[in-house]
DNA sequence: AAGAAGACGTA
DNA sequence: CGTACGTCTTCTTG
């Protein structure tokens, strides 16, 4: 073991350790569900862990190659010449793998035109001459020349990467015959054929060691190479050159200039959450409590000398009238934090750039300017307090919050309305990164201020360590905030504050008021689905002789495939697929009366605990009480394309479809003190949005002549007059069309329609025949997003495609098809976004109490007070039609009815 | 107790 | 081999 006085460095080349691990494992069993080859990384982490955990290391660093080409090709051409061409497979998984050490903290160091080994030789000839002791992990056997008495080299055998050999000097010399600093001349001697360095030819090991002894050195056996006789000997006079160039290339610069040295390599604590986050993306469950167990390690070893962030301020706790007083004096943003308890605000803190004023000491020092960087303020809630603060946080006075919406609801509980919403860090962090949210202030403060936002540890009764306070939390919102700033886009910082602050408002509004539900009307259909469910179970068990759980698909597998000897269906991770568009099928070409009895039962089930999750979401919201009503939450950054999320419950996939869903939307009713229920909806929006965006002509003139659409689309595409499209052509193109804007290709369209491949093809062919543009747009707008690396919407807003580029087809085309469908459902989303503002916004400056209740992607559910339906009918069909200007008109559909059934059409 | 997998609801 | 979501149940794992 390391000697525990002096530091150990472990440098590790990352590059040939990964390569080993990726042919040790088999990729099958290391792929993610979307098709990312993992195997390199895991194999390379699950090493990496226990070699840190075995050694403890105090400074870490892996290195890479950039790429094949280095000095060495550049003098030798021929150099590594015969390699076989790397893997794409394995390529991809380099940078994924330098993403999850960099979460690690482990510094990651690659230069140009130098070799992973190069810089491994200078860091451990500086670490050697610094004190440490190194380990050096390498696959190359060119690394045997960095061993001395303070460096030992852990060199992988055969197998792969999960046994390393020690190579001390002891253990070089009784393995190769020389002392280590001799070893690069006997690989000269005997070449490197997987570098495509030729040797003497008859020379191996056992010949050049006993050269080496005989001579003393490799110089003094070429002086001599006279003395040498036999086929040996004139092997060796006529390869001079040729050992002289191998000794001159399988030389390790030991003197690479590095960004950084290795006090820089300290083990540093690692980020928990970023480390989560990656591994779970890439599906290492097991190691994600291997590196925690590490992670441990590493924070007790890095307390000593972890550095102090920017010190926080101590906020300080002002009368509630030298609080108002301060905050109507700033001119600058304030960070604004309402500590919500309950539902209600509890305590609340304030940020600024100046200095808060000392309640004894008012107005002293500040500093020429009087800024003096942020200093915090707090309160807890009173009704002095929410008197004083009442005016400023409904003025026009700029706040920047975390996470606003709940704070926001909190303030409205409490009466109090808020203004001057002007940057909620959680938004414009999702608008940056939509895949990967931060999802929190901390994971914010991790991510651009590189510190710790403090945390209570929650898993103990007496926390040791204490959480920020909401001043502090403020002041850390607002340091966050000039650094999220800085990387907006232009454009996407006008989405974020003229689409997603706005809106955050009326969803706020849109939570607390929530949708009356009748229980009676659910209770009675739950019911009725349970007794249903149970027959048909009784049915279904008679129907196979026994009794299975219906629920259970790996149960059902065994009564499909081994008793009824059913024809195996679609494959799936465990087996094979009990779905219904499975058992459909199978009851077309097997009929068996238990296929319909478990259809049918999974349908009543189903129903049946919809309505029971509902039922029981019903004045769910303690903090509001039983109000008879169901309040969801928006999870504004819950998608990546820019729509929002429903949940607890979600009330965006409440059944509209099958023939019975109708009774459970007519269970959400008009509230007391209402008067009805308005409907309205966006007809075929994304079609639209795809006539503009592609301005083809023919879609244009589809939209513009008031025709149905995909009666006019199957008249060109079928080459017949509109009033001759047949149900099953419209049902065709119709499809097709819908198909586009997900990337549809023609084995999905045959599949979908249930017609011969070659027809969906001939159907795609005559589509696009018609309505080219339609395919031009949508290939020129993955070709832009390849280039620039995301895509957009009308109105500006991002979303990056990483996988574009990808060497992985799988992943590849599946960013493909994000990637075409993201400007369309992302415009969309804009689209809605606006339009639900603004009516929002127009109901209150007209004074209306008709209010939103719901949004379901391209449908609003408003409630109507008595006496204004004109007016709302009339500010929700103009707001939604002209929330955005397209080159087709945006139709929307209004229903009115005192349930969400019958007001829907 | 927590998470994965399969299934299925919506736009 | 069609995009974007959330939630339920069962089953596995710790």
């Amino acid at each position: 073991m390391t000697d525990s006085a002096k530091p150990t460095l472990l440098v590790v080349d990352g590059h040939s350790l990964a390569y080993r691990a990726f042919y040790a494992l088999p990729v099958d069993n290391f792929s993610t569900k979307d098709g990312q080859h993992t195997n390199g990384i895991y194999g390379f982490l699950a090493m990496l862990i226990n070699l840190i955990k075995a050694e403890k290391p105090t400074h870490i660093a892996v290195a890479f190659d950039t790429s094949r080409q280095s000095f060495r090709t550049r003098v030798y051409p021929e150099y590594k010449v015969n390699r076989s061409e790397t893997p794409s497979e394995f390529k991809g998984q380099i940078p994924i793998l330098q993403d999850c050490l960099a979460a690690m903290s482990i510094q990651v160091l690659q230069k140009e035109d130098i070799e992973a080994d190069d810089i491994l030789a200078t860091l451990a000839t500086q670490g050697a001459e610094a004190g440490f002791d190194v380990l050096v992990c390498s696959g190359d056997r060119d690394t045997i020349q960095l061993v001395n008495d303070d460096v030992t080299l852990l060199y992988p055998n055969v197998q792969g990467v999960s046994q390393l050999k020690r190579y001390d000097r002891q253990a070089v010399i009784d393995r190769y015959g020389v002392p280590p600093e001799q070893y690069p001349e006997i690989a000269a001697l005997v070449g490197e054929t997987s570098d495509n360095l030729p040797g003497v030819p008859k020379v191996g090991e056992k010949t050049a060691v006993k050269w080496l002894t005989q001579f003393g050195s490799l110089d003094a056996l070429l002086e001599g190479a006279d003395k040498i006789t036999g086929v040996v000997g004139g092997n060796l006079r006529e390869h001079l050159d040729d050992v002289r160039r191998n000794r001159a290339l399988n030389r390790l610069l030991r003197d690479v200039e590095l960004p950084l040295s290795v006090d820089d390599l300290e083990v540093r604590p690692m980020d928990a959450q970023a480390v989560r986050d990656i591994f779970a993306r890439l599906e290492f469950k097991t190691l994600i409590p291997r590196v925690a167990e590490l992670a441990g390690i590493e924070q007790q070893m890095a307390a000593v000398t972890s550095a102090a962030a920017v010190p926080m301020p101590a906020p300080v706790e002002p009368s509630a009238a030298d609080l108002r007083a301060w905050l109507e004096g700033a001119d600058a943003e304030v960070g604004v934090t309402v500590v919500v308890e309950g539902g209600l605000p509890q305590r609340i803190g304030f940020s600024t750039t100046f200095p808060m004023p000392s309640p004894s000491a008012a107005g002293t020092s500040s500093g020429d300017s009087g800024r003096v960087g942020p200093a915090a303020a707090e309160a807890s809630w009173t009704p002095e307090i929410a008197d004083a603060l009442a005016d400023w946080l409904a003025s026009d006075a700029p706040k920047v919050f975390a996470d606003a919406k709940p704070q926001v609801k909190a303030l409205r509980r409490a009466g109090l309305r808020l203004g001057g919403l002007a940057f909620d860090v959680i938004v414009a962090g999702w608008l940056l990164r939509p895949s990967f949210p931060d999802k929190t202030l901390a994971h914010l403060v991790d991510r651009y201020l590189d510190e710790k936002l403090p945390e209570a540890d929650p898993t103990q009764l007496v926390p040791e360590t204490e959480g920020a306070t909401p001043g502090q939390l403020s002041w850390f919102t607002l340091r966050v905030a000039e650094e999220v700033r800085g990387e907006l886009p232009p454009s996407v910082a006008t989405v974020l504050t003229d689409i997603e602050l706005p809106t955050l408002l009326a969803l706020a509004d849109m939570e607390l008021a929530g949708v009356a539900v009748s229980h009676d009307t659910l209770a009675a259909f739950s019911g009725e689905l349970g007794a249903r469910a149970d027959a048909l179970a009784q049915a279904a068990y008679a129907a196979i002789g026994r009794e299975v759980n219906l629920g259970s698909p790996k149960q059902l597998q065994e009564v499909l495939f081994d008793d009824l000897q059913l024809p195996k269906t679609r494959k799936t991770k465990t087996g094979y697929s009990t779905d219904a568009a499975v058992l459909a099928d199978l009851q077309e070409t097997n009929p068996h009366p238990f296929l319909d009895l478990l259809l049918q039962h999974r349908e009543a089930t189903k129903l049946r605990q919809i309505i029971e999750s509902l039922d029981s979401a019903i004045g769910g919201d303690k903090a509001i009480g039983a109000d008879g009503r169901i309040h969801t939450t928006y999870v504004q950054t819950g998608s990546q394309t820019g729509r929002l999320s429903s949940t607890d419950p979600n009330l965006q996939n409440i059944p509209i479809r099958s023939e019975e869903s109708g009774r459970i939307r007519s269970a959400f009713v008009v509230g007391e003190g209402y008067e009805t229920l308005l409907t309205a909806d966006y007809s075929q929006i994304e079609m639209r949005i795809m006539a503009h965006l592609s301005e083809d002509p023919g879609l244009i003139e589809a939209f513009n002549s008031g025709e149905d659409l995909h009666r006019f689309v199957g008249a060109r595409v079928f080459g017949v007059d509109p009033q001759d499209v047949t149900p099953a052509m419209r049902t065709k193109v119709k499809a097709m069309s819908y198909g586009l804007v997900y990337g549809l290709s023609a084995f999905g369209l045959s599949k979908q329609l249930r017609i011969e491949q070659s027809e969906a093809k001939q159907l795609m062919m005559e589509y696009f025949a018609r309505f080219g543009s339609v395919r031009d747009y949508l290939r020129s707008s993955v070709e832009q997003a390849r280039i620039d690396g995301y895509t957009e919407t009308i109105f500006g807003r991002r979303r990056p495609f990483p996988d574009l580029a990808s060497p992985n087809r799988v992943l590849r085309e599946n960013a493909e098809r994000a990637a075409l469908n993201a400007p369309i459902q992302g415009s969309a989303a804009d689209i809605m976004k606006i339009a639900l503002f603004h009516i929002h916004d127009d109901f209150a400056a007209s004074g209306l109490s008709s209010r939103v209740l719901l949004q379901i992607h391209d449908e609003l559910v408003i409630e109507i007070a008595p006496g204004e339906w004109d007016a709302a009918e009339q500010i929700v069909h103009a707001r939604m039609g002209d929330a955005a200007a397209l080159s087709v008109p945006l139709d929307v559909q209004i229903g009115r009815g005192g349930d969400w059934h019958s007001a829907g059409h």
